[in-house]
DNA sequence: GATGAATGAGTGTTCATTCAT
DNA sequence: GATGAATGAACACTCATTCAT
């Protein structure tokens, strides 16, 4: 035990600019200038640079934040085949919705940042994708990474919805998702490998 | 007054940095530099800030143009109801599949651009939105912006697809927009390609 | 022939900032930063870089500026065998002397800035050195390349002499690059002038 | 009074920090980075600068060092006149070469760095110089501190030399230094322009 | 004393925009 | 009108130096 705050100052720094990069980067995508971000962070652009060497590696690691919280989110479910996976659809779209760099991270407007994250909120939702597809809720052909695909398009439709009508991009996401009318429901069938 | 070609080279350098600048945006996004599609279009920088004061003037023409031409082509259709709709959100996602400023434009990533032209492609959509929903095949509920913002999902989601399931997104989008099986539309039942 | 100034005052910049930054990388070596030439030369510093796209590019027109005007002079000799090849090189320890950036180049400290006007100058020295070997002035085991390296040993002597001793370095050099006194050279006594 | 070990480490540190300066600046020259000479030697930044308030200090400091120890070198000799000069012109020609940092500071390139230790160095360079002048081996009319700026420029010729060619500059240096053979010695004809 | 995080002025480079030709 | 050179404010990133721990 008895670690002391080895480097006090400097977690909490690195949590500021963290913190700082994410509402800059929601607020105003990802081309915001480093210095803005290390005002806003109350720091000096030089401790941005010790901390994250690149600007891409800040905005990766925004990123990989924000898709690791989501997919640690995702893991919590478990009891109800369906209503788990579009509820957690519903998180990730409320999620995202107004921050620009999620969007964007999604849209796959990004190049590669955070990846690994990327690959890991697949996973997640695959699970979930999964039970609601074997218990007959889902359409059975489509794969985890598709469903992160038709997110990133529910989130660019949430998007440009007036306050008014949000959740109508996801609303018809799920609907769409569902099999097709001519297999009532029910039971579930043949589980897919 | 003996204009003889009062100013054929002004129109021609006008449509060649549209071209450039469609090619340019489409291709490399709007972030790319007003000389390189100068310097595409053949034409020199001033040039370019003649006909478009300033990028965002640019960036809006280009967009516009593109909206536009969406907007002709949605006023062709008009015979089959529900096939009519769909086909032009095929069409849409085709055009803007790959093409990076129309998606950002879709998307809303670019703020206001040719909010005009948005408005027009609305109009467009709204005469074939409200034949198919007449007819049954499409939600009651939703309006033609709104589809406008369904719109921008769909190409979200396919700029995210393999190309072996391209159309996908789509399809669920269309699955997404019928009207819930609870209240069946009678026959209808519009299967796509 | 009528070919109109094309760019009057863009040939005119060019010559200003290569000026500036001739006297800039003499004085202060080539570690001054660009804008400070810019600013020498009365230009912005993007007019800078629209002539030069890199600093490395600055750096090297203006040392291959100063080696092609020394390969140039030494195109100029031709006549008297030793005292030529000696001439030049006074010239050159005259030219260097008190010029960072030449010294450097000659130092190989700059990397492979101008090499070609490098080579260029080792050809010019190669035939006044022939020359002067044949006449038997100069030791025959030493090449063009070799009396390169020592002219920059030269100048890295006369830039630590004090102004009563200049020319030193250099008068030791050419005693050291005679034929060993073994072997007699009849006639021969070169005196510099 | 008790002081154990007063500060054992401190200089333990403090030789780290010059080890690790020497083989930086030797290796990559004086624009290394300070923080990359503190991780060579295992410390902190802070503490290269407990120890060396600028930067330049620690230059001066590493190449008075470096000086120092040629000078004492130079005490070591002392028995054969022009063999013992020559000789140790030659272990300093070796110890430089390779040495970008040693190089720059008998080059002057480096300001006055180190001022002390290259009086030091003209020192005993001057008692070795004046043993060989009496001799009748060397010049009589160089001085030590000429020698010291002859041997920048041996540094400077063995440094551009090919690897197959080492020793070259410093052979004509000192046959340079020899007083010339036409006249036994007294006067010195070689009179510059 | 040692540490290494923080600082912040400074560097090379880019690019939308202006303007002389 | 067209040209393309000039501009200069940004930008990401570096690094000697300072300072809290």
């Amino acid at each position: 035990m008895g670690t002391r705050a080895p480097r006090a100052d400097a977690l909490r720094n690195r949590a500021r600019i963290l913190t700082a990069a994410r509402e800059a980067f929601a607020r105003d995508g990802v081309d915001i200038p480093l210095d803005t971000i290390a005002e806003r962070a109350g720091v000096g652009a030089g401790t941005v640079h010790r901390h994250f060497p690149t600007k891409e590696a800040l905005v990766t690691a925004v990123i990989a934040d924000r898709l690791d919280h989501l997919a640690d989110r995702a893991a919590k479910f478990g009891d109800n085949p369906a209503e788990d996976f579009f509820t957690f659809l519903a998180e990730l779209t409320d999620s995202a919705r107004d921050n620009l760099a999620l969007a964007s991270a999604l849209n796959g407007t990004l190049g590669t940042e955070g990846e690994a994250s990327t690959a890991r909120l697949a996973e997640a939702l695959q699970s979930l994708l999964s039970t609601a597809q074997r218990s007959g809720d889902v359409r059975r052909d489509v794969t985890a990474l598709e469903v992160h695909a038709i997110l990133a398009g529910v989130l660019a439709t949430e998007s440009r919805l007036p306050p008014t009508r949000r959740g109508l991009g996801l609303e018809i996401a799920i609907a769409g998702l569902r099999p097709t009318s001519a297999q009532p429901r029910g039971d579930s069938d043949a589980k897919r490998g």
